[in-house]
RNA sequence: GGAGGGGUUCCAGAGCGGUCAAAUGGGGCGGGCUGUAAACCCGUUGACUUCGGUCUUCGAAAGUUCGAAUCUUUCCCCCUCCA
């Protein structure tokens, strides 16, 4: 209880909130911390065109850096991507092209901003691309610089290399360089930016312990680094997956009424300890609110995590959106919507061809079998004929509920 | 290098010549109950279909057979033991 006290406000709430996993160092760390404000980074991998909420712990600990006057560094990883981190892969991943990854790193840059603040001077974030001294490496200084830090024994220990060569699965020269140069990266912010902390998931622990070591073998000087745990839901399973598929983080691929539905269906047990993570809502705050009732605090939770990505009107458009489409069975203005043309009624359609056409289902005996265990509903009315032709007459005002099960449902309008 | 065991549908795991789109469990989905929760109960779980069927699937390829997930051959991969 002493220490937390003494604790630095950061660590204090990073350990409140239950960002905390593992950290080095943690007593010189706190000390530093206390004494004056400091770079850290975080890395992104960018694989994929836009991040998941898998992401968005990473993400909330640069804010949280951010909120204690910390200026949160973001390291797009455009050089490592062409590499690929083997760490938890039981294969190669596939490697992309040089337009995918610089498309990815713009697109992501894209989606932090929306969540750091990019206004304060003292705290604005930077943005940098690892390729930019990846790619300039030199091969023969590199080994003599930075290699000759680094021990095969050791390198051989880790769990990332170790499971693959145990599976006498094959990992490539290439792969097994990963580790280092994500050391280098750090390294190489230190140098550049004063970058003395570097923040990740508990699977990145080995890496970017790696990184501190060098920086105390090349520079001697002292650096930290800072895990969160991995987050499980309470059923067990991973986070991140909707009725309408993964979480993105980006309105093209997520609408913002899907991604309020996604914490708003949070298991309750989980509630809590998301309002924790992903909201910016005090801790004492959350203290006086705990015992409000779990519905409430799962509507606190959506809009204030929907409220951070897009912004408190589409919040507010979803909360209401969805207190119409559930609580009085009608549909709300933020409901997803599709369009069909009045010339397209024509030609047949029929309950199914609208099914696929909304996206909500693309096989066919899937959407029979719903229709058989009376899971399709236009306007709230179980259909049970899956011949049924859509014409005129089942719009309303020209449009269209269209349910699936209980949660999927989306807007159909005439045109 | 030697001796065995194994690769099955989303996952685990049965099947070992026709009755196999493949037991059972988990997960998913739908329905019920509820609170857009959990637990529980019921149903469903390859695709397409004019609802008669048709097509694709049991590591890969070739073969035996009227007929193969099941038998043979070759190849790839995983596991265990011995050296």
């Amino acid at each position: 209880m002493y220490d937390l006290i003494l604790m630095n406000k950061f660590l204090k709430e990073f350990k409140d909130r239950g960002f905390f996993y593992q950290c080095t160092s943690e007593d010189e760390l706190s000390k530093l911390l206390d004494k004056q404000k400091i770079n850290g980074y975080i890395g992104f991998d960018c694989t994929a065109e836009s991040l998941h909420v898998g992401s968005l712990l990473q993400i909330m600990c640069l804010r949280l850096l951010q909120k204690h006057g910390h200026r949160p560094i973001v390291l797009l990883g455009g050089g490592t991507t062409r590499i690929g981190d083997p760490s938890g892969k039981d294969k190669t991943r596939t490697i992309l092209n040089e337009e995918e990854i610089e498309k990815n790193i713009r697109n992501i840059e894209k989606i932090l901003k929306n969540f750091l603040d990019i206004k304060d001077p003292k705290t604005k974030p930077i943005f940098v691309n690892n390729y930019t001294w990846l790619k300039n490496l030199n091969y023969i200084s590199f080994l003599r610089d930075i290699g000759k830090h680094f021990t095969i024994n050791k390198m051989l220990s880790f769990d990332s290399v170790k499971i693959r060569l145990d599976r006498e699965q094959s990992l490539s020269y290439m792969e097994f360089n990963y580790m280092i140069l994500q050391a280098y990266d750090f390294l190489e912010l230190n140098k550049k930016e004063n970058c003395v902390l570097q923040m990740g998931g508990s699977d990145q622990w080995g890496n970017i312990v790696n990184g501190v070591d060098l920086i105390k073998r090349h520079s001697n000087k002292q650096a930290f680094g800072l895990t969160t745990p991995l987050i499980t839901l309470a059923s067990g399973a991973k986070m991140g997956k909707t009725v309408s598929g993964a979480v993105w983080l980006d309105k093209r691929f997520l609408s913002s009424y899907d991604y309020w539905q996604f914490w708003r269906n949070i298991d309750d047990r989980d509630v809590l300890k998301f309002i924790k993570i992903f909201t910016d809502i005090n801790i004492s705050e959350i203290e006086k609110i705990k015992n409000n009732n779990i519905n409430e605090l799962k509507i606190l939770l959506a809009n204030k995590a929907t409220e951070m990505l897009h912004g408190e009107k589409e919040a507010k458009k979803s909360e209401e959106t969805a207190k119409q489409t559930f609580s009085n069975n009608s549909m709300g203005g933020n409901l997803p919507f599709i369009s069909i043309d009045e010339k397209e009624l024509k030609t047949k359609v029929t309950i199914i061809d609208l099914i696929i056409l909304s996206k909500l289902e693309n096989s066919k005996s899937e959407i029979k079998r719903l229709i058989k265990g009376s899971g399709i509903k236009i306007n709230n009315q179980v259909i049970a004929d899956e011949k049924l032709i859509i014409t005129k007459d089942h719009f309303q005002d020209n449009l269209i509920k269209l349910s699936l099960g209980k949660k999927r449902h989306i807007k159909v309008k005439l045109i």
